[in-house]
DNA sequence: TTGGAAAGTCAACAAGGCTGACATAAACTG
DNA sequence: CAGTTTATGTCAGCCTTGTTGACTTTCCAA
C-alpha cells in the first residue's frame, strides 16, 4: 500500500523522508556548486597554458568518445549554437587537433576525428581530470560512487540523459 | 587483514575495485557535465526573464546563507575577483535586492543582507533548483544521496570543502 | 604617523555564450 | 527538373562574466 512503484530504490513511506527536507537539498545544491569547481580547476590549469578552453576541452572529449561524430550530434550533445561550436572547431582544425571529412553517405556532413595531437592533448586533460574523480572515488568507495551516478543521472534533463546513456556503453 | 584504514568506507583490498576503472571515472565525468547543466536549468531560466545571471543568483544565494557577510568572505567563497563580484553586487543594490552597510567594529568592511525583495527573487529561484533536486533525491534514494554527497565533498578543493562544512550546520 | 588592509572605481581586454543574416552544397520531394 | 529542406560555415554584433593593472579612499593598528 505505502509502495508506489518507484523506478528505483525509493520508498516514500512515512519511515525515513529526513533526506528530502529543504536543509537537505541546499547541502545538495552546494556541494555541486563546490564540487563542480574543483572538477574543473585541473583541466582548466592545462588549457590556460595552451591558451584554450573549456569549450575547447568538451569538444575534444566528446569527439575522442565518438569518432566520426557529426556537427549537429556534437551541436545536440553540447548545447550551443553552432556559431559557438564552429569558432571552437575551427581553433582546434587550424591547430591540427581535429580532422573533419566530409561524410560519404551524405556529403553534407563533416565527420569529425582527433588527430595524435588531439589525442595527446585529450588525454592529458582528461587524466588530470580522472586523477581528482580517482581519489574521490577511492575515499568515498563503490557504494557511494554508485549512489553518486544515480542522483546525477537523476538531476539531467531527459534529454541529456539519452545521450548519457547513449555513451555509457562502448560508443 | 584487508582493512587499511581509511577515512571513510574504502576498502581497497583486491576484490572490488571494478569501480575505479578508467571507463567507470569517464562515466562519472560525463555524468557531472550534462548534471551541472540540469542542475543549472532552471534557475538560468528565470534569471533570463530579469536579466540577471549565474553570477547573481550565485550572490544571492551566499548573502542569503550568511546574512551580514563581507565582501571578501564572498570573494573567497566565489573564488572571482573583487571587480567581477563588485560589478554584479552594485547591480544587486542598484535594483534593491542587497543592502550594503559599513561595519561598526571595521569601518571599512561592508557587511551584505538580503532586502525583501533580494529574498523573493532568491526563494524563486532556489526553490526553482530544489524542485530538481528533490525529484532526483526521491528517485534515487537516501542511501544514493549519502554517496552523492560523500563523493562531491570528496571531489572538492580542500579550501572550499573548508567553506563548505562551515555552511553545513545552520550557520 | 605611517604602513598596510579593505573596499571601490576606471579602463581595457578575452572567452564563450547569444541572435540574425546570408552562402553554399547536397539531398530530398513533388 | 524545380523547389525545399538540411547540414554546415561565416560575418557582424551584442552580452555576461571572467581577467589584469592602476589608482583612490578609508581607517585600523603598530
Amino acid at each position: 500500500m505505502a509502495e508506489s512503484g518507484s523506478t528505483s530504490a525509493a520508498r516514500p513511506g512515512a519511515e525515513n523522508l529526513l533526506f528530502l527536507t529543504d536543509d537537505q537539498l541546499r547541502r545538495g545544491i552546494e556541494a555541486m556548486f563546490f564540487a563542480y569547481r574543483g572538477f574543473t580547476a585541473d583541466p582548466d590549469r592545462i588549457l590556460l597554458e595552451k591558451s584554450y578552453g573549456r569549450a575547447h576541452h568538451r569538444a575534444l572529449h566528446f569527439i575522442h568518445r565518438s569518432p566520426a561524430t557529426t556537427v549537429n550530434n556534437l551541436l545536440d550533445i553540447l548545447g550551443v549554437t553552432k556559431q559557438s561550436l564552429n569558432r571552437v572547431l575551427r581553433t582546434l582544425i587550424e591547430d591540427g587537433l581535429v580532422e573533419s571529412k566530409v561524410g560519404k553517405r551524405d556529403r553534407r556532413e563533416r565527420h569529425l576525428f582527433l588527430t595524435d595531437a588531439g589525442r595527446d592533448l585529450e588525454r592529458v586533460l582528461s587524466e588530470a581530470q580522472r586523477k581528482r574523480m580517482r581519489a574521490a572515488y577511492r575515499e568515498a568507495g563503490p557504494e557511494a560512487v554508485a549512489g553518486f551516478q544515480q542522483v546525477l543521472q537523476q538531476i539531467m534533463d531527459p534529454k541529456l540523459r539519452e545521450h548519457f546513456e547513449q555513451l555509457k556503453d562502448g560508443h
